[in-house]
RNA sequence: GCCCGCGUGGCGGAAUUGGUAGACGCAGCGGAUUCAAAAUCCGCCGCCGCGAGGCUUGCCGGUUCGAGUCCGGCCGCGGGUACCA
């Protein structure tokens, strides 16, 4: 009996597919088009289960679609620029480029062992001069159109390396190279202007309606568009050169419950301070000592100091208030300084009850409320309260009504104004790094910061670089900045600062529509196939990457290089889970983690080793990622099973927006049942059964399991629950293999085979070819159109209705598909646990809900 | 800390979106085949109980004829947190 033998199949049938140009995306005015994108990788030389499984998926889409009659663009590339060559080039002394390359050659063979139905004549990296040379001309573009601007931010700062750090760089507040305390610092960097368009990008959320509810909630609190008051405190005790204290709030309705107003340690205020009192200067610098992320800022410990300035309160010019510095308030949100009313605010309350500062209520719970002790009560924003203390009256509104009371009268007042403000930031795009697309300024003494010419774009990254020392190799290069002004013609020097690798994933989905262009983008082709139809990637990637893709493309289309129809590059947004492992750490001489790979460990029981034998520390279940390590090598499955198993593995199971924890069991029985598949078809009499018999009962039963199952695998599909097909599938080949009988069902086997092989096409295409070519089929089953299901086999004529007693599943009786509520309920009355549970008495209620449930309430 | 998810047998998960909890698969157990094994095929398989029956979707409470599904409150885990990509 023959095998199936994947390892001599596969090839086969993927040089078959190259050689009828199968994938390559064109144009057809007679077809809809339709364009599937999978987030494209970073070539880390890895392909990992998280690849496979993202790519898989997109790939399923990618061929359904193309059977089902569309033109089909779904192209490759590589997110090549960034860190990890950098860090490779240091550690291994390899150029960042050779080794990127070197990965991306690497990752292209193993990706082409999986089947996928790419198009690799429109692949390209970041990293290519050509890329990221029109990613040049964009940047001058949106310059020109005021979309970018220059202006100062913090940087992690390693002061021994003297270099920027990025947050992941950053372990316990210490670089991670050389262990020494990072402290912040401030450059002068590029930014896009997003904040402009915070207002545009929230509202527009709302028309993404193929996108996950999850997803367009995350980026809406991102952006967190808020109503507030924004007002000025006077000083009552101030310092010269502050006129008044600039403070905004988006609770103006706890104004009455003030009792201290605070500053941001980067407050200029705070700066001013710094010159008279050491203690300040000692608090300030103590705070900076932290890294820039917002998670260490604000779990940081809530800590304080009195500057001894005080302002008066401006609804009560004889009330008057310490003014604090305080390490939780960030610089960057509203005006780097609030006040704080502790009674309504947790972090407030635990701030006053450690530095002993008053709590005054304003609010009470609607009812019988009790005056605030350790929990801040904060009035719930839809649902009323009792304003016990606000301007004069005792009321009762709700929190929203409160606030905007609170702003109309403070206005009336004259105290400060109502105003919209938004959470998120620009976008700051410089980095000082070698490995990323340089920003194409020139900096000239005569005429300051001067845009490159586009005729001398691409400026490229100099081959010649050294990284013998941390930081960015384009500054200690000795004649890279040289070059004559593009304005004066004078000597200057370039930028070398290179971009955000955030801006090279923000708009290469527009450039796959003419990745060779001789502008950014090709009008007609992007006309064609944006948008995206269906964008599919890792839930981690639900905030930045898409939200500053929306902005990217936003901005593409101010400039002219998209259709305003493009505003919304993605129609439809899958998330997809994350694959996960455990994580493995020993300690090093140093005293900090070394991580280690699966492979490298040995597992027993609860605890893990070394094959040396050193213990291993298992770590939680989380991300696969190169910096923990905790990537499984799907080669291994590929090079034992085949690339089918692999992506019939991946399917199976797990459902795609769940994430996945990876184990080895699994692959084998997954290798088994497409075995099995193979050897029902390998099994069948070589010549189609000639009968003119009408199909009996069984055949027309397998009948009905096939049409149930082309509508279940298809509804899955379209609904990316692969997991659910693939256990329909495993449904129709038990049926297939259980039926028995005479010439009949083997015809309706055979029938039920070929199109088996039509349903598997897009998980296990290289099966499924080999399938349809023993089955007699012509040509390439890829080119087969997707089946349709019978409607008269899915229709049945009883139904099978539980019957419930008090809620509770007692029976079950069968009834006419069409038969109406009083045949159910007599039907019902009659069943024998129903009788027994009445005992002669009647029900109290009987509720039928037709061809679902019989509920009887005794 | 803040924002967003997730939690169902030994395991991965299914449940027509408020209507039979546990489809399908893995593991396990029993049998057939075999000199034996591999492979394959057939059957059993949530927990407690000999049984009738009872219990069961992270925990506590609520709404409902009926809750895995809706509401409120907890616990645990994960993702993001603006320089990882």
């Amino acid at each position: 009996m023959s095998r199936y033998n994947a390892r001599t199949a596969e090839p086969k049938w993927q040089q078959a597919w190259d050689e009828a140009r199968a994938f390559a995306a064109e144009a057809d005015p007679e077809k809809p088009k339709y364009y599937v994108l999978e987030m494209f990788p970073y070539p880390s030389g890895k392909l990992h289960m998280g690849h496979v499984r993202n790519y898989t998926m997109g790939d399923v889409v990618a061929r359904y679609k193309r059977a089902t009659g569309h033109a089909v663009l779904h192209p490759m590339g590589w997110d090549a620029f960034g860190l990890p060559a950098e860090n490779a080039a240091m550690e291994r002394g390899v150029h960042p480029g050779d080794w990127t390359y070197d990965n991306i050659d690497a990752m292209r063979s193993q990706f082409s062992k999986l089947g996928f139905s790419l198009d690799w004549s429109r692949e390209f990296a970041t990293c290519d001069p050509d890329y990221y040379g029109q990613q040049q001309a964009l940047f001058l573009d949106m310059l020109d159109a005021g979309l970018i601007t220059r202006k100062k931010s913090v940087v992690n700062w390693d002061p021994v390396d003297m270099t920027v750090l990025a947050n992941e760089q950053v372990e316990d507040g210490k670089g991670w190279r050389s262990g020494a305390p990072v402290e912040r610092k401030e450059l002068t960097q590029w930014f896009f202007k997003i904040s402009d368009m915070a207002d545009e990008l929230l509202e527009a959320l709302d028309g993404l309606d193929d996108w996950p509810e999850k997803v367009r909630l995350m980026q809406a609190n991102w952006i967190g568009r808020s109503r507030g008051l924004q007002f000025a405190f006077d000083f009552a005790s101030g310092l010269d050169g502050f006129e008044t204290l600039e403070v905004y709030t988006t609770r103006p309705d706890t104004l009455m419950g003030a009792s201290f107003a605070a500053i941001s340690p980067d407050h200029p205020l705070a700066k001013a301070l710094e010159a008279q009192r050491e203690d300040i200067r000692e608090f300030n610098e103590e705070c900076r000592r932290t890294g820039t992320s917002e998670e260490e800022i604000e779990t940081a410990e809530k800590r304080g100091i009195d500057t001894g300035l005080t302002v008066t309160h401006p609804l009560d010019p004889d009330w008057e208030l310490p003014v604090w510095i305080a390490n939780f308030i960030l610089m960057d949100y509203g005006t780097g300084a609030i006040f704080g009313c502790p009674a309504h605010d947790q972090r407030d309350l635990d701030f006053a009850r450690k530095y002993d500062l008053p709590v005054k209520d304003v609010f009470l719970p609607a009812e019988g409320g009790e005056p605030v002790a350790n929990e801040a009560f904060v009035p719930p924003k839809t649902e009323p309260v009792r304003y016990v203390n606000g301007l004069g009256q005792v009321e009762t509104m709700t929190g929203e009504d409160a606030v905007a009371k609170a702003i109309s009268q403070c206005e009336a007042q004259g105290v400060g104004q109502g105003v919209t403000k938004y959470r998120l930031r620009d976008w700051g795009l410089s980095r000082q790094r070698y490995w990323g697309c340089p920003i194409p300024v020139v900096h000239c003494d005569a005429c300051g910061v001067v845009p490159e010419k586009k005729e001398n774009l691409p400026v490229e990254l100099p081959k010649d670089v050294t990284f013998d020392r941390p930081g960015n190799a384009l500054d200690w290069h000795p004649t890279w900045r040289d070059v004559a002004c593009p304005n004066c013609g004078g000597a200057a020097k370039r930028e070398t600062d290179t971009m955000d690798t955030f801006v090279d994933s923000s708009w290469y989905f527009a450039r796959f529509t003419a990745p060779r262009a001789e502008t950014p983008t090709d009008m007609d082709a992007a006309q064609y196939w944006m948008n995206v139809d269906q964008y599919i990637g890792g839930v981690e990637h639900a905030i930045l990457h898409l939200l500053y893709s929306r902005f990217f493309a936003r901005a593409m289309v101010k400039t002219g290089h998209l259709p305003e129809s493009a505003s919304e590059p993605f129609d439809a947004l899958f998330t997809q889970g994350m694959v996960t492992h455990e994580t493995y750490a020993t300690t090093g001489p140093d005293g900090r983690a070394r991580w280690h790979e699966p492979g490298e460990v040995i597992r027993e029981g609860d605890t893990a080793r070394l094959e040396d034998g050193t213990p291993v520390e298992v770590g939680p279940v989380i991300k696969m990622s190169k910096s923990k390590r905790n990537t499984v090598d799907p080669l291994e499955i590929i090079d034992q099973y085949g690339a089918d198993t692999a992506r019939w593995f991946v399917m199976s199971d797990s459902p795609p927006e769940r994430d996945v924890e990876w184990t080895a069991a699994g692959a084998d029985a997954a290798w088994k049942h497409l075995q099995r598949v193979w050897r029902m078809v390998a099994e069948l009499e070589d010549t189609p059964p000639a009968v003119d018999v009408a199909d009996g009962a069984d055949a027309i039963a397998l009948r009905r399991v096939l049409h149930r199952t082309i509508a279940d695998v298809t509804a899955s599909i379209e609904g990316f629950a692969f997991n659910k097909g693939v256990a329909k599938l495993y449904e129709l080949t038990n049926a297939i293999g259980k039926a028995k009988g005479g010439a009949d069902v083997s015809r309706a086997r055979r029938d039920a085979l070929t199109m088996l092989a039509r349903l598997m096409q897009p998980m296990t295409p290289h099966l499924a070819e080999e399938m349809w070519a023993a089955l007699g089929g012509e040509g390439l089953v890829l080119d087969q159109p997707w089946p349709v299901a019978d409607e008269t086999y899915l229709v049945d004529d009883t139904v099978l209705m539980p019957i419930q007693i008090n809620g509770k599943k007692r029976s079950e009786i069968t009834v006419a598909k069409d038969a109406d509520k009083a045949t159910v309920e007599a039907a019902a009355l009659a069943d024998p646990a129903v009788v027994k549970a009445l005992d002669g008495g009647s029900p109290r209620k009987l509720i039928v809900v037709p061809g679902r449930i019989v509920n009887v309430v005794v």
